[in-house]
DNA sequence: ACAGACATGTAAGAAGTTACATGATTCA
DNA sequence: TGAATCATGTAACTTCTTACATGTCTGT
């Protein structure tokens, strides 16, 4: 082990330990899975086969079926000892978000009221979309999946847009309260009278 | 507006426009408050600082007490209509997430028992810093700053984290269930001989 | 005298995105 | 025949991190 392996790699190692698979392939899986935690690109993936592949982690081999160009590859023992190793290292690890709907929200004190909903409406779309897609199609797709960890992780990030959701809605009410109050105060026509 | 501004360069114009501060300034601010979903370094903050200055979106002085070198920035008229513009733009916007932790469990099938408990313990540990450090430290911090939202947001840090510290306890107490019903049966010498 | 915070910055390189180019195969 | 999917790849670019250099001021 030269040097410290990129997350892209290790996404890499990681998809190749359950089987051989081509860069399409991975792309193809990462998008159905590790994407809620950890994307990658093609711009990254193939490069960084050359890369395993020049250091001996992977191997890869014109194969597949039909006439098709295609290369698939699979790990070396140096490659499943990788793996393994950023497995059971316990390192500091990466921890990181970007949420520009957040983000927004943390500025929201310089845009209208109109825009602060609306930004928090498209953010509860957002999670909504992702909470359902997990739900339906990537949850079915990690349940037929070998090993149980697909799943744990795939229900995870279901009910982790499914809190976000929420978090949202109450967020909305909050905020609305607070307007209508500013609104009632502002206009002394509301039955304000009844007060003693 | 000739090209899209950065989310750095969003960044400083959002927390410009709550009075003028010199990038050491904001470097500290984003670390104790954006920073929990979107960050920025000095070699983004700096170089983005001069470019705003150069398209005229930002304004910057020597100024501050003392003799110590100090360059302070406000936001011009043309930096607050972009600020504002963003911040009422329905764009699609960015949300992602590189979580390391999470990534290992997905992989977790490749490692020993142990190590999934250890790489669990490890992001809860993480998480529970992150809870406790915004509940304790950020959002004291929040509540006195001028405006309601980086309150609103630091409360949704805190809860976050908080939820994903109890969704690591549930997933513990899941493996070491499974793990136990394994043992259970691997080991004939349990108490097996009651039944029928 | 020295540690620690204040303050600004750059250089190098890693990491990542985007857009494009290329071509085979499958299926309607 | 043409659209969609399979399949691989690169070039140019932006973004971001890391490590370093430099110096001031404050408090002990």
């Amino acid at each position: 082990m030269e040097r410290k392996l990129s997350h892209t790699a290790l996404v890499i190692l990681g998809l190749l330990s359950s089987g051989t698979k081509s860069g399409y392939d991975i792309k193809r899986i990462v998008d159905r899975s590790t994407r809620f935690f950890w994307s990658a690109s093609y711009g990254q993936i193939y490069p960084e086969l050359r890369g395993l592949t020049e250091r001996g982690l992977v191997r890869g081999e014109p194969g597949g079926q039909g006439g098709r160009a295609r290369t698939v590859h699979e790990l070396t023992r140096a490659g499943r000892e990788a793996l393994e190793s950023w497995l059971h290292a316990d390192d500091e690890f990466v921890h990181e978000i970007r949420d520009e709907g957040m983000l927004k929200l943390f500025f929201a004190d310089a845009a209208d009221p109109e825009a602060r909903l609306a930004n928090l409406a498209a953010m509860r779309r957002r999670y909504d979309a992702l909470a359902r897609r997990l739900r339906d199609e990537i949850e079915p797709l990690a349940a037929e999946s070998p090993g149980a960890f697909p799943l744990l992780t795939a229900r995870f990030g279901a009910e982790y847009y499914e809190w976000l959701v929420d978090w949202c809605d109450r967020a909305e009410a909050e905020l609305r309260a607070a307007s209508s109050k500013r609104t009632r105060r502002a206009r002394p026509s509301s039955p304000t009278t009844l007060e003693p």
